[in-house]
DNA sequence: TCTGGGGTCCTAGGACCC
DNA sequence: TCTGGGGTCCTAGGACCC
């Protein structure tokens, strides 16, 4: 904890939704809702006139939906957020070298480096005005609440305090008043788990936490959370604004619309999901040591596998071959809902290719399970009628991240099955009317 | 059809080494 | 010829964050 208020912290409101209401003028002053829109979406920013009908981050959107059904629903556009990050990131920049940020609508800026004529309340306040200004004129509108303390905790918190558009100095010595009638959950790093193991021990408030010791804190919630709650329950907090962090790890994966049960359609899912990891890899010029591989049962049970190599690759084919590997070794009778490739143990250099020869020869060795894009597939939306090669007749269930589930419902059997496959599946065929008397029927 | 996707950090047990 | 001990690496699971 410093002496001085000199921790900013700045958190763009509303952040996704708050992009599509300045591009899309028809959704200003209206319930916006930006996240995953499939049958097991999230929301992941919902805008304040959502939030009035009960819509949260992190609801389903199933959920939020039926809160408030009259809200536009959208899917995201990463590109425009990033872009508008980068400019804000950029202003802070310019404010100050020391900047962390914490994902796209957050960071902490160290004032101290700010080259500000003193660190008084009265002077960090006009400074942070003026960056808040800044930041609506050059983003066009984008607001942002700012919190400013002697710690990243207490900037954080006071961030927080008068959202939206706000800006919060907490003076320094005051720390403790404010944090003391707050709930327990206002300390990162406290989440549903935690607040109950504390809330059965009777700690519900910072001040209650404060009035336990370290030795029993230790044994609710091990040692490396116990022992920084005890400060953080304090207001000890002397964590350092740290512009660069190293990646640790790089990793995709996928909730599908329905289970997956087939298992050469999870491989092809893997495949493709090892080689975008590859791809964002060699793009950070980086490799890794250590393969894992995510599955999400039916039941929602998670399951980690993972193999560490002798050295560092970035090869698609070879995170691919591990990561199929990893599956065999699983039993997805069950179905899967997630499925995900992961890469760790991160070199930011490639292991110097001494054998050349050898590894030259094993990769054409293992051909991949080729997935053919063709040309003529205007893409796949549920309600589609489709023809499968041996299932016949069905329409589109549901479609995305590379997956499209069918229900294979006809006249004649019209509690048909569900069956998933790859998105570029050559069995797969828009149906036509032309086509009627092409489609086989189905086989049983 | 409750429960995303990209991450970080911690814990705990076993293997292995000196 | 019971059972040391510290350190490191690996694997698996889980809490948490935005």
């Amino acid at each position: 904890m410093r002496a001085h208020a000199s921790v900013l912290h700045l958190d763009l409101d509303a952040f996704f939704a708050a992009v599509e209401q300045r591009d899309k003028p028809s959704l200003r002053g209206k319930p916006v809702v930006v996240g995953g829109v499939g049958g097991r979406g999230v929301v992941a920013t919902a805008s304040y006139e959502a939030r009035k009908y009960g819509v949260r981050s992190a609801m389903s959107t199933r959920e939020a939906r039926s809160r408030c059904p009259h809200a536009a629903f959208l899917t995201g556009r990463f590109h425009a957020y990033r872009d508008a990050s980068t400019i804000v990131m950029g202003l802070l920049r310019a404010a100050s070298p020391l900047v962390e940020p914490l994902s796209l609508d957050e960071a902490f800026v160290d004032l101290e480096a700010a080259g500000l004529p003193d660190l008084e309340v009265p002077t960090v306040t006009a400074f942070a005005q003026e960056l808040r200004e800044r930041v609506r004129d050059q983003t066009e509108g984008l607001t942002a609440s700012v919190g400013i303390g002697t710690s990243k905790f207490i900037a954080k918190v006071a961030s927080d305090l008068d959202k939206p558009d706000g800006l919060v100095v907490v003076a320094p010595g005051t720390e403790q008043e404010l944090l003391r009638p707050m709930h327990v959950s206002v300390i990162p790093g406290v989440g549903p788990v935690t607040v109950e193991r504390l809330r059965r021990a009777g700690i519900h408030t910072v001040a209650d936490l404060e009035a336990v010791s370290l030795e029993e804190l230790v044994r609710l919630v091990g040692n490396a959370h116990g022992s920084g709650l005890f400060a953080l329950a304090r207001a000890e907090d002397d964590r350092t604004v740290e512009p660069e962090r190293e990646t640790k790890s790089v990793s995709s994966e996928g909730t599908y619309d329905t289970d997956l049960t087939d298992r050469a359609l999870m491989e092809q899912l893997l495949t493709r999901q090892a080689r975008e990891v590859a791809a964002r890899l060699s793009k950070q010029g980086l490799s890794g040591r250590t393969v894992t591989i995510k599955v999400r049962l039916h039941d929602f049970t998670t399951l980690n596998r993972s193999t560490t190599l002798p050295s560092p690759t970035d090869s698609g084919a070879t995170i691919a071959r591990l990561a199929r590997g990893l599956l065999a070794d699983l039993d997805t009778s069950g179905g899967v809902r997630l499925l995900g490739v992961g890469v760790s143990g991160l070199a930011d250099w490639i292991q110097e290719d001494l054998f050349g020869e050898t590894e030259q020869e094993e990769e054409p060795e293992a051909p991949e399970p080729e997935i053919v894009r063709s040309r003529d597939r205007p893409g796949w939306a549920p309600g589609m009628d489709v023809v499968h090669d041996e299932m016949g007749r069905g329409w589109v269930w549901g479609a995305g991240r590379g997956v499209v589930t069918v229900r294979f419902e006809t006249a004649q059997t019209p509690a048909g099955p569900v069956r998933s496959y790859a998105d570029d599946d050559p069995h797969l065929h828009h149906w036509r009317p032309e086509q009627a008397e092409a489609g086989a029927p189905p086989e049983e």
